[in-house]
DNA sequence: AACTATTTATAAGA
DNA sequence: TTCTTATAAATAGTT
């Protein structure tokens, strides 16, 4: 396109090359920018010229990382590093570890089991009484101990009421230079529970 | 470039858009071809349309892994990173969240409920409860569709039977040209529990 | 998918 | 580089 016909092979005189470059380089860039926006197409483009100066265009709203993935989507081309991919399985091993969990969390809350048969389920009801039992039991220690603790306390307070019976005995014979308060102790319990 | 002067903005009709993109992206391609040629230069170009087909053009003896890294050596852009600290996370997430999941089985398992209060204890006693419940309802709905299968095959079992005799007693009193048996049906129904 | 009137791109020259 | 311009190439609308 221009004065005379071109053959589309390696310009040989370096300075014409660099002019061609150049400007088809504009050229080339301009009509990615008008294919994006007519046809909201999404286009990476990279050139490198002889310079070895680089030039892009990338699609507004577009990121060169989001095209890049899609590529691989569609070739399978292996663009990145392994740790890329590592981190990849890795995410995919996590996802399916979770539904697993997701799935026997749901089935332990009776939810989903529509499927199972009947040995299944007796696993299942195994577990649960088990389960159960454990927490039975935990809930059993918690009421003792605390039954413990209350019975400590009770006893401290019974004792420290005795001390301040015994202040207040002492001070109705002889005279107090000072007063001071013994509060007894009383938490309240329920809320420790 | 046609008849009339086209505006570069969106072509709304969905099939021209269509057509144009089609067009557009061949002469794209062959730009980037003619370029590549006869400047001798480096160039990548990914085009995604409308129909979500990816085309794609690297020039020739060059991959499109080493003009990203060149493209990585020149912006300093760090194309990676970001993908890979958004995976990091993604990780980082789910192991939170199967941290989670397993802490709950384990307590639905009636395992590490030693720090669980009397509160936390009673929740988790009703979701076992529960759970149990309908595992137990399951369990009695596939022993029911059971029974009624066993009785369907018992009576299916009669009849056959049934027929086994009249089919003896016919041959007791007339000839027959050849003989065949009667299986009466006897599936073993413990391994269809 | 082919045609064609126009617009656009661009090679060469200044 | 940039501008100019003659010409090749691309392509929008049509068939």
């Amino acid at each position: 396109m221009g004065r005379g016909k071109m053959e589309i092979k390696r310009i040989e005189n370096a300075n014409n090359r660099q002019v061609t470059y150049s400007k088809r380089r504009n050229g080339l860039i301009k009509k990615a920018k008008e294919i994006s926006v007519l046809c909201n197409a999404k286009v990476s483009l990279i050139i490198f010229g002889g310079s070895k100066k680089m030039h892009e265009y990338c699609s507004p709203s577009t990121k060169l990382t989001d095209i890049l993935d899609e590529y691989h989507r569609q070739c399978g081309k292996r663009l990145w590093d392994a740790k890329h991919e590592d981190l990849n399985s890795e995410i995919d091993r996590m996802k399916k570890e979770n539904d697993n969990l997701q799935i026997k969390l749901r089935h332990l809350n009776g939810q989903d089991i529509n499927s199972l048969n009947h040995k299944e389920l007796i696993v299942l009801e195994d577990i649960l009484e088990n389960g159960l039992a454990f927490v039975r039991d935990q809930k059993m220690e918690v009421i003792n101990t605390h039954r413990r603790n209350h019975k400590m306390l009770e006893e401290e307070n019974k004792e420290l009421n005795y001390y301040a019976q015994q202040l207040q005995d002492y001070k109705s014979h002889h005279h107090m230079p000072f007063t001071f308060r013994v509060q007894p102790l009383q938490p309240n319990l329920q809320e420790r529970i």
